[in-house]
DNA sequence: CAGACATTGTTACTTATGCAACTAAATGAC
DNA sequence: GTCATTTAGTTGCATAAGTAACAATGTCTG
């Protein structure tokens, strides 16, 4: 199926129409979702973790040492889903809390041992998703999608 | 920020490490969700409609005629949430629903006369939302990542 | 340093979503 | 035809997620 043109063409001059299926905001929340969902078996039913659960452990696992607050802005996430997801993780025993000697009102987050140990266990599985699932596209279509997904949500400001 | 190498990557080689930025289903949930939230306030703050309920507007005015089950197949939504969005439409008077003769259970749904007021009033703002948006992209990108997404999730098969 | 304003994170309330169980109708085996 | 199995759509319950209001702390102005 052809997805070249723009989704939205009047046919009837008098009448406006959509084509859904070339509609880029549809597509990309179509798949998007698809693609959670797919990914959300390896952490959600092997780990009990959930979506921004995961989301907050990556980022950690990543950045070793951030506050809630930080957190917020690498990914857009909503204070409140961040605030949820490590409290969650935090009785889960997969985070560890330092009050932030500089600002009481911060948190400095960290992996427990717990969660290091989680997290060396599910990157490969979810490495090994991501590879499986790129490998419908060309070395060239990776790289472009790259730079599109790039232009269309700017990576982080932070 | 370039984004074109795999998101994952061994650095030590005894620990896994993720690239949280680089990682294709956390941009692709990302840009979705801002797309959506950004699409959004066209038809919810203007109109009153949610997102599923837009969707399948869009649907019905691309193919006039459906029954909840076509639709659910057609944008792979959960029934549940297309009954949902169906019944909300029908108390705002912009759907219509016919008894289907050949099939008591199923219910063929079409757009009221308000329901095709409201669809030729939104499409034209939606329409300028998507072109206004992929001015970001070249037309060369625009038909590269059409592509992309039908192999990454192909589309329907009704 | 006092008062106004901003910021971190939480709680409470509301709405969205998903799954499982259900009703009613249809299909199919025999 | 009758009983078991599917199927269309709904309802009920549990979880996710967003908004607004809040407490505690920080910052800035004068």
């Amino acid at each position: 199926m052809q997805l070249n043109d723009l989704s939205l063409m009047p046919i009837d001059p008098s009448n406006v129409s959509l084509n859904l299926d070339r509609f880029l905001p549809y597509r990309l929340n179509r798949l998007a979702h698809n693609v959670g969902v797919s990914l959300a078996t390896i952490y959600t039913d092997a780990f009990g973790i959930s979506r921004s659960q995961w989301r907050v452990m990556a980022l950690l696992g990543q950045h070793q040492r951030l506050t809630a607050k930080q957190i917020c802005n690498m990914t857009h996430m909503d204070k409140v889903k961040v605030s949820r997801a490590v409290n969650g993780l935090v009785k889960l025993n997969y985070l560890q809390t330092t009050p932030d000697k500089a600002d009481k009102r911060a948190v400095l987050l960290t992996h427990s041992v717990e969660g290091k140990e989680l997290f060396q266990v599910m990157v490969p599985q979810v490495q090994a998703w991501e590879e499986d699932f790129l490998k419908k596209l060309s070395v060239q279509e990776i790289s472009q999608l790259a730079t599109i997904i790039d232009k269309l949500d700017p990576s982080n400001e932070y």
